[in-house]
DNA sequence: GTGGTTAGATAGTGACACTTTCCAATGGAA
DNA sequence: TTCCATTGGAAAGTGTCACTATCTAACCAC
């Protein structure tokens, strides 16, 4: 298949296609000859996740060449590979204070209190470099800096949810033979399941909401 | 407390208050005289406020100030206001295809008959106007069309896990008796403390992935 | 009365994700 | 064979976004 045809398959205009392949987000095509190249159903599900990543996981495009970078490259094991491409995934950033810390610091002490009494003694290794765990750090300093410091103490709640859903997402990866695929589905769970479960949570939050207030609900 | 004083205390730029200022996000100080305004704790807290849901949330400032503008609006219903107020939180956009179906049609059909077994009978209601429905729709669809259909059938088991959730966040938010801090706890729920458990989730992924093929793990 | 600070207006910046425009080289149709 | 739409590639342009910088006139403390 030619590039027109890419196109109109996968609805992205061809000018974008060649920003894509021109970025590196794409291989190139077969080439055919000095001025066309040939596009096969491979390019076609790549150009597809590509528009995932970027759209639903809002994934800068820099970043997607990053991640799908580390999930092509087969010169690494597995873990790492896998490690490496979701540590290269948008995190939360820095707090505006620069290193004022204080709510950081408490807030560091509970979830290492937490993550030791749920025995994730690998979580707890890899906390001084796991980007995740500085998300996490940072996000809940921040609730706490909005004067909401009791929501952290259910965490260890959520975190055995959290830990559920991880192991069914291994589960669901392990029953994948290839590698390459394994490390897809892994980075596709976190790009394309976490946006897909969120809006799940959203429209639970609307049924309880309308269970318990009905649909006027509150004064005005 | 003036500008320069709620900047430093903050650690946001003097310049960048005023664009927000500028911009509705915050209301403005008390003015004392023509050329001085003074401002208070609550500004302060408020403009943490906005930069959590910009940065933590990414939430774009157009939209945060109208999430905002619900959240303030006393003039409606509880459940009025809080439906506004997350429902103005960026969604997944519309896929690529325009109005190009097959995938979307099945995944529709899919998502209503989960819900209609879980008895989410509100949310079966809400479905044709709600944006996180739609958002979830997307997304999975998204998954589907790369070959992954498998992973909707767990939908409902996450669908449960997801219920558990908004539970735990709706006793939490009654816990707090104000009505605006009621709307502005749940959206707070929705902004920081979903980015929070993603993260927490990506541990748990940490976590699983060390413990089942250790640290180098698979072949290269 | 002088120097530093303030609110407010206007314009500028850099990143990002495309989009447009141009080109010469093809390749199928007439 | 001639014509003309299409192709890959390069380069410049566009619109949005979240600030950031510059300027002005007023004000206040010393």
């Amino acid at each position: 298949m030619r590039l027109a045809e890419l196109s109109e398959r996968s609805g992205v205009s061809a000018a974008t296609i060649k920003y894509y392949l021109r970025e590196g987000l794409l291989p190139p095509g077969r080439q055919v000859n000095a001025r066309t190249s040939e596009y096969d159903e491979e390019h076609l599900r790549r150009l597809r996740l590509v528009r995932a990543m970027i759209h639903i996981g809002r994934i800068p495009v820099a970043t997607v060449r990053e991640v799908l970078g580390h999930v092509d490259d087969d010169s690494l094991g597995h873990t790492i590979r896998l490690g490496a491409a979701l540590w290269a995934l948008p995190q939360v950033p820095e707090p505006d204070g620069g290193e004022e810390d204080e709510h950081l610091r408490g807030v560091r002490e509970e979830v290492d209190s937490v993550l030791e009494q749920l025995g994730w003694t690998n979580a707890l290794a890899l906390r001084t470099i796991s980007p995740s765990y500085r998300s996490l750090v940072v996000a809940l300093a921040a609730f706490r800096r909005l004067g909401y410091g009791e929501g952290v103490e259910l965490l260890t709640q959520y975190a055995e949810t959290m830990h559920r859903w991880a192991v069914l997402d291994l589960d669901f990866m392990e029953t994948h033979a290839s590698e390459v695929e394994q490390v897809e589905v892994a980075v596709l769970g976190a790009v394309l399941f976490e946006p897909a479960l969120l809006a799940l949570h959203r429209l639970a939050q609307e049924e309880e909401t309308t269970r318990r207030f009905g649909w006027a609900g509150g004064a005005s």
